[in-house]
DNA sequence: TTTACTTTGTAAGAGGCGCTAACATCGCAA
DNA sequence: TTGCGATGTTAGCGCCTCTTACAAAGTAAA
């Protein structure tokens, strides 16, 4: 959006051409076979251009991970609709958690299974996750009024079961098929829902 | 258990040797840093002689994948102590599955996250991996008589659960905090009770 | 025992990768 | 105009996976 405010150097933003392309690169052939290498041939750049502005490969996907997980906050959001009741809303959110990881495969896996150092060396990206548990944990507070504890629990919960889902569905190189897909959404909705039901059982163990 | 039946050609059993090395190497340095060279290297074998064993690296990776499932087969099935009501059996395997990928985080990520196409190219993986899900799928049919469809709904979330418990603990680099572990395998064995109390919601949306 | 065959390892190298240091170029600003 | 900092290139190191051609070691039949 706001870029080329005037007209760099040689090649004319470098640095945003490198994030554009990497995430055409990953999405048409999977982060596991992404290489900055290929991705300089392709923009008709030597190999060594990229790192005058990212220290190393990790630090591009990172870049990469932050337009990714702009994405996924916008998927997560966009399930939720104000007129639901929350437990509702809540199971849709991780039906789209799952739906996401399924039809952007290759973005979620930038997310997750990279190893990228989030914590200490892209905070950034923590914040952003931060931010789509957020939008979760709303949802639960509405569930759970007064008691955070069981609330973050919850919220939990459900954030891992419906990565459990994702995870376990995209961990299979190839396409996949969509009523798998389906089916993974379904049951990540309605375990969720099970979650909610059964969320006494997170006080009895405190 | 049943190798060197008849002493073999130049190195010894060359094959076994590879696989026990990568346990080690991986265990060591994480599977993410693992490379045929250096394996070769330690073995005291040119790079190439691999080559002779496995058609290539996910293959040995393969073979250590099948490791790892034992081990964590047998994590599980440590678990399950027969006197235990079946519902904190179940507790008990998914606080196991995230506990296993939390102290072997680096045969655990050879299970998963590696992108080793277990259906098509390595089924004896998928077999395997389908043993583990039986020993929960036995322990989910007591809870739930007279309903296989509603119990194999509960065994896909209780394992998805656990795994994504597992995989968003793991997915960081570096040491895990013991704390962190424990509270992931509290709420990992919390979350299947509240499954298995709220599991009803699995049957209304059929 | 000799010969032929199979299995296993080596030597050499192609082609890819990430990354670095030294050098060249370009635009801006003093 | 000159000087400087930002950007890109050239050349190269060291690592990787994997292949091909060749050598050696065991096996088994003549």
């Amino acid at each position: 959006m706001s870029k080329t405010r005037t007209k760099p150097y040689h090649h004319g933003d470098l640095k945003a051409a490198l994030v554009d392309g990497a995430v055409e690169l990953i999405v048409a052939r999977g982060v596991r076979h992404f290489s900055l290498a290929e991705l300089s041939r392709r923009l008709g750049v030597t190999v060594a251009a990229p790192y005058r502005h990212f220290a190393n490969r990790d630090e591009l996907l990172a870049a990469v991970a932050v337009r990714a997980l702009q994405a996924f906050g916008e998927a997560l959001a966009a399930q939720s609709t104000e007129t639901d009741p929350p437990g509702e809303r809540l199971a849709a959110m991780a039906g789209g958690y799952v739906r996401f990881a399924a039809e952007q495969a290759d973005l979620f896996g930038v997310l997750f299974g990279l190893g990228l150092d989030k914590k200490k060396r892209h905070p950034e990206l923590r914040e952003a996750y931060e931010d789509v548990e957020g939008t979760m944990a709303a949802c639960v507070a509405e569930l759970c009024p007064g008691d955070p504890d069981g609330a973050e629990q919850l919220t939990d919960a459900v954030e891992a079961t419906a990565h459990g889902y994702a995870a376990l569905l995209t961990d299979q190189p190839g396409p996949l098929d969509p009523a798998d897909v389906d089916r993974a959404v379904e049951q990540a909705a309605s375990a969720t829902r099970a979650l909610i039901d059964g969320r006494a059982a997170f006080r009895r163990s405190r």
